[in-house]
DNA sequence: TTGTACGCGTTATCAA
DNA sequence: TTGATAACGCGTACAA
């Protein structure tokens, strides 16, 4: 049996395919009783809009491409799920672009792909609108930043210097030595991203404020094995200089490490070693990781309707949302 | 300026919309002049097809949905690379869907998605094709697997087996007790992989064959902490039982931390401990890692075509495009 | 070998 | 508030 179209759903509740289309759009313009009839034609048919008529009937692609970079990290599941329940409310598709390669982005934005087709674009956590002024990328598009900053575009995003100055005021208050662990920011100066520099800055400025000083600092790559090095390094200082001490790592993967290293060395956490991470990701709470909360589905969610409100013809400045994180205390410190 | 249509082209060209629907669409009735103009007329306008119209007329969605894991090796690079290029020829879109975790894959091919519309189905190294049996998805569409086998559907696929024999062959012909390295099977009975399996019966067969058993094997999961550790655990033993020994890391990452820890205890690398890795990633050549080769990009290219013909209303049963691995051999063994 | 005309399933417009 | 109908841009019979 063929799909269901829109004009059998209107034969089938007596009314005309206009109504239908409204219907189906949200328009105010249709009464109580026959948007009812309408729906229930809808369900009994099991009828779905064809996209494609609806691509070129509006003269729209009706999707929105998502750039992200290629990393299993929760945080990108949750943002995702923030992005897209917007979008889904707004019936647009969302495309998703793994950042897998320099070239590959250029051609994906380059001609007559999907990503060019979209409506909107959504960056996560890259700016790579320098690509756009450095004129390798044609792209016209609306595009909203998130989990980024910059005052040429709309953005959703956390302010990790408050972020860093939460884990800076709450490390002051505890006994012994401070210690942090940065992640390096990557190498290609395309693929780069501020949060780091962000926390780094936040968290210095907390602990100046309260006349201390960070013992040491570390930087590490954002890999479980860097990350194991760089625990084992801070601890073998912060063992030689005298315990406890209270070390602030910068993600929770970089956390993690510390954990395991201080579990390893037969040391106590949360008295000889007190940890604070950044993410507070799922496993945070059963290993008791004391951390910062980010609201990231929100920030996802505001992404989307600052993306919408541009497709629907806002003009003004660039706007910024900032969200706040949420310092959650748990054994580590 | 408005877009150009094929309407603007026609005109043009002098010619009919449907001459040049054809030239686009390859089609054979065209005579070599007028093709040429019409080619010409495209490029002058710089017309691109309306992907969308060509949706709602054509009845089909002319869009490939390709499933990947989140890895960013450049393994999945080289296989997008081969099936962009084929799919791209036949004019196909390929819409990339990053399986970043199960309740996402299964919204996706649920419903109304884009991956839903998709003509075809692409899976790269996980087959998911016991979800669509276990009725979890309603997906009907063709498909085809990469990097993995089923005899359900059509696939293209390295020959692990053979790989890890000839990792095997050329082992048994060095001197030195023998060890092995393989990757750990992710634990979610639907994201899992048989290459590593294959790899080992491969070698262990060409292992027994040639009379000598494994010294020792050790299992890692894909992770360069993880490897580190199996590194050092690895050389300790080998270094106790007594040197040389050649080892086989079943993925180019394992050896590539083998050759790390290797330097890390002056041992010479091609001398006391011997290395044979699997991928040649684009860092083996320099660090002179005797590896395997695979064409990834062939297998991706075929198994696009494969896809393709079922597109084109082939019937027949599930084939199998096998691919062999080849050998290089470098100063690492 | 080529041009014309119709149909695909929507949205938008306009009259009722 | 609604229905009829004209686009939207392309593929494809069918006729020439």
């Amino acid at each position: 049996m063929r799909k269901p179209t829109i004009q059998d759903v209107a034969r089938h509740a007596g009314v005309g395919v206009g109504t239908v289309s409204r219907v189906l759009n949200n328009h105010v313009a249709v009464k109580g009783a026959t948007r009812e009839t309408v729906l229930k034609a809808i369900a009994d048919l099991e009828y779905t809009p064809n996209p494609h008529a609806r691509r070129i009937a509006g003269g729209k692609s009706y999707t929105i491409s998502v750039l992200l970079p290629v990393l299993t990290t929760e945080f990108y599941v949750r943002l995702l799920d923030g992005l897209e329940s917007a979008f889904q409310e707004a019936r647009y598709d969302v495309a998703i672009f793994p950042l897998l390669d320099r070239s590959r982005l250029e051609r994906y934005l380059g001609s007559h792909t999907l990503a060019y087709q979209a409506d909107g674009l959504v960056m996560a956590t890259y700016n790579l609108t320098q690509m756009f002024h450095e004129r390798r990328l044609r792209t016209q598009q609306p595009t909203v930043l998130v989990d980024a900053y910059s005052d040429a575009v709309d953005s959703s995003f956390m302010d990790n210097v408050s972020g860093g100055r939460l884990a800076g005021e709450y490390a002051v208050s505890l006994p012994g030595q401070l210690y942090a662990v940065w992640v390096e920011t990557e190498l290609d100066h395309l693929f780069t991203t501020r949060v780091f520099e962000d926390r780094r800055s936040g968290f210095l400025t907390a602990v100046q404020s309260a006349g201390r000083t960070v013992h040491r600092e570390f930087t590490s790559s954002f890999d479980s094995l860097a990350a194991r090095n760089t625990a084992a390094t801070l601890l073998d200082d912060a063992q030689a200089a005298g315990l406890p001490c209270t070390v602030f790592a910068s993600a929770d993967m970089l956390a993690g490490a510390l954990l395991d290293e201080v579990r390893l060395r037969s040391l106590k956490i949360g008295q000889d070693v007190r940890v604070i991470g950044f993410d507070d990701q799922p496993w945070a709470a059963e290993r008791e990781l004391t951390t910062l909360h980010q609201p990231v589905e929100s920030m996802g969610y505001e992404a989307a309707q600052l993306l919408l409100s541009r497709l629907n013809g806002y003009k003004g400045p660039p706007r910024a949302r900032r969200f706040e994180p949420r310092l959650i205390v748990r054994g580590s410190a």
